[in-house]
DNA sequence: ATGTAC
């Protein structure tokens, strides 16, 4: 395998083999070196059938199944183009949502202690256990799985302005409740609105540094101003989807004629009763995942209202683990494609036509949830984006959960954090260990490298006041 | 990421 640098920040893997297209990393060469395990998975995506333009990596890409996290692929249905389930990951719909308060970090120091406290309680997270919001039968847990956030707000948690601000207006379309397996809804049905574990969180946070201040007002934020930002995904039920779903298509390969380097890549055709079953039941965890951060949200309003008399406006709440069929150019001509995003966030450019009119003008607010600990950034879509407009998801894995949690006690992260001024309400020792920054990439780095290589531009910094971790 | 392995 060759790879090339072929532009700042861009290097270029040879097709070689099964390739059908080059490879493309998006990545310094300090970040390549960290993800050189990563770059055959990316090498790999390149023969799924169908597929268009390049295999992408973004700046954090890491080692993930079958499918590199931080990859990037679109294929056309109507060129014999599939869709995996690697390709969007166990987590279906994971992403970031981003709410901004209208107090600054001043206002928040003295009641910070009692709005963690009543944080705490409210954010049930963890391993299995917890839920805002129990559905009363099959009916509700339907609605989530159609209508999302849209739904959620429909029963009155939360607001119709949340829906402007949320991708897709909160709900993705085509959902297939169906095509979901008992399983799945069983483990769904007791896990609406709670957090999950591993790098998900709640943070509470100060917006530290401003780099474009008209961009940053019309996302709704402003220096030393307090935000809450909360990462989770679609929990056990998005999980048990994908298995499921990876198992009917290992199944049917054969009959359609198609071979993958690697068992982990297992698709099928976009346009088979197996492709769009997947696309059904992958929509309904998306919804499910975007009705859980819009309880979420709630839960925290609550809380900032009680404790510090505080508002939370939703800034932008966007997925990074998701395929979706949109429109591209490509080699001069308008193609409709399956755009694979894994550890990847759409990010759309000033004037597209998908934006609310008020972000219109801005483009698309892209959450990078950092390390915790450390900073998380907002950023924004570029006029002439590549990769179909993507760029990095967060900060990428260094160090496996075991080496992580060998090198530091959990009690004693947490005890450097409050030194540092940084709140936190864990929900395990071990889980916290796990999450040490030290196992993880500089998120300032990747977002250097997505800045330089084109992918977006930087919008504010924001760093941790107070951490409520999953 | 995940009732951290059917």
């Amino acid at each position: 395998m060759t790879v090339v640098q072929d532009g700042p920040y861009r290097f270029r893997i040879e097709p070689s083999g099964a390739m059908r297209v080059p490879g493309v990393v998006f990545a310094s060469r300090e970040l390549l070196s960290t993800a050189d395990n990563a770059i055959g998975q990316v090498a790999n995506v390149a023969a799924l059938p169908g597929i268009v333009d390049a295999s992408y990596a973004m700046p954090d890409v890491h080692l993930g199944y079958g499918f590199a996290i931080g990859g990037v692929a679109a294929t056309d249905p109507r060129d014999g183009g599939v869709v995996s389930p690697g390709g969007v990951g166990f987590d279906i719909s994971c992403g970031v949502r981003l709410m901004a308060a209208d107090i600054d970090a001043a206002d928040l120091a003295p009641v910070l202690e009692d709005v963690m406290d009543g944080l705490d309680p409210a954010v049930p997270r963890g391993m299995g256990r917890g839920a805002v919001w129990r559905p009363s039968g099959r009916e509700e847990l339907t609605g989530i799985l159609t209508g999302g956030s849209r739904y959620a707000v429909q029963r009155g948690h939360g607001d119709e302005r949340d829906l402007l601000r949320c991708e897709d207006g909160g709900a993705v379309a085509d959902a297939d409740p169906g095509q979901v397996g008992e399983r799945a809804v069983e483990r769904g049905a007791g896990q609406v609105g709670s957090l999950g574990s591993g790098n998900h969180f709640l943070e509470v946070q100060r917006v530290a540094e401003v780099y474009d201040a008209d961009v940053a007002a019309a996302f709704g934020l402003s220096g030393d101003q307090i935000c809450v930002m909360i990462h989770c995904g679609s929990r056990g039920l998005g999980h048990q989807i994908c298995t499921d779903h990876v198992r009917a298509m290992e199944a049917r390969m054969p009959r359609y004629g198609i071979e993958v380097p690697d068992r982990q890549l297992a698709c099928a055709p976009v346009d088979s009763p197996e492709g769009r079953a997947y696309l059904g039941a992958m929509a309904a965890a998306a919804n499910y995942a975007r009705a859980n951060r819009q309880l979420l949200a709630q839960a925290a309003r609550r809380v900032f209202r009680r404790a510090a008399g505080a508002r939370l406006d939703l800034v932008y709440d966007v997925s990074h683990n998701l395929a979706k069929m949109e429109d591209h150019d490509v080699d001069g001509g308008r193609r409709r494609l399956c755009v694979h995003r894994k550890g990847a966030t759409r990010a759309l450019p000033p004037g597209h036509p998908d934006l609310p009119p008020d972000l219109r003008e801005a483009g698309q607010p892209v959450l990078i949830p950092g390390t915790m600990g450390t900073a998380s950034y907002v950023l924004a879509g570029v006029p002439d984006g590549r990769a179909f407009y993507s760029t990095c998801h967060g900060a990428g894995r260094t160090r496996s959960r075991h080496q992580a949690a060998r090198g530091v006690d959990g009690r004693t992260l947490r005890a450097r954090m409050e030194a540092d001024g940084i709140a936190v309400r864990a929900s395990s020792w071990r889980g916290l260990a796990e999450e040490a920054p030290d196992a993880y990439k500089d998120v300032s780095a990747v977002v250097e490298a997505g800045e330089g290589a084109g992918l977006c531009r930087k919008i504010a910094r924001l760093e941790p006041v107070g951490v409520v971790k999953g």
